[in-house]
DNA sequence: GCGGACGTGCTAAAAAAATAGCATCTACCG
DNA sequence: CGGTAGATGCTATTTTTTTAGCACGTCCGC
């Protein structure tokens, strides 16, 4: 089982992390401006370095400043990051987590998106049997 | 906006932390068993202790020993690593995580389940519009 | 009642993480 | 050009985390 993310981290190196899968690449000054009481700036690129070290981030070069990004791919990532959340909060119960997810008041879903899911719920069922 | 658990937390602390929620309640013991490379018995009490300082955690008295559970209930904690994890994978597109759910691999969710789900956005559609 | 297993509290120490500072390099504008 | 703004690579230092150790208390079976 890996945990790809989080587990092995330290506390900046899991903010950092975060923010390179949300922005998909970032650089060291972008990472900065969305770090909770951001520390000073080559704090950052250290840290940034080390992430490279451990393997990971890898950097581009995007004309004069270092550009990073995850070497796990956000799919994988973010797989793991769902099954670590279902197993820490919903003992791994799928349709508990889909129920939250549905009655989050954080966002409303769309009627078309609403339909969206009906068709997967639908496919699940052919699929199953 | 509160990140109850993670966010602030060390390594250590977010791994026990993650422990207590999906345990409930735990003691020292059963924290360590779970920990991924376990310190010493006295060092995972002496974090216990310092979660509890720092107002995440506080403890009862069970005939000998004592147990551990979170200040924050279970369903706040849950929304916001929700929350967390929408924001920082799924760009808060709640479809998208929903779909993620549905075609995971690691569980396959059941008729009845699938069903329920089916209930679940007929309402959100009744309510929504 | 006594000894051991299993608790706890506290403290000290080792290891890792987080941060800042400096020297240097490069691109670009006036 | 020359200088300024913004990068980078290192290294040193401070702070936090993480861990172990010791002294003491309590419950239970023999």
């Amino acid at each position: 089982m890996i945990e790809t993310v989080h587990g092995e981290l330290s506390r900046r190196e899991r903010q950092i992390m975060d923010i390179v899968y949300q922005l998909g690449s970032a650089s060291a000054a972008e990472v900065r401006e969305r770090l909770p009481q951001p520390p000073g700036y080559s704090a950052v690129r250290a840290m940034l370095r080390v992430l490279e070290d451990k393997g990971h981030l890898e950097h581009r070069q995007d004309g004069p400043r270092y550009v990073y990004e995850a070497t796990v791919p956000v799919e994988t990532a973010r797989r793991s990051a769902v099954d670590r959340l279902l197993r820490t909060f919903f003992d791994n119960s799928l349709g508990e987590a889909v129920a939250t997810l549905l009655d989050s008041s954080t966002s409303k879903l769309s009627r078309e998106e609403l339909d969206q899911l009906a068709d997967m719920i639908e496919q699940a069922k052919q699929e199953g049997h």
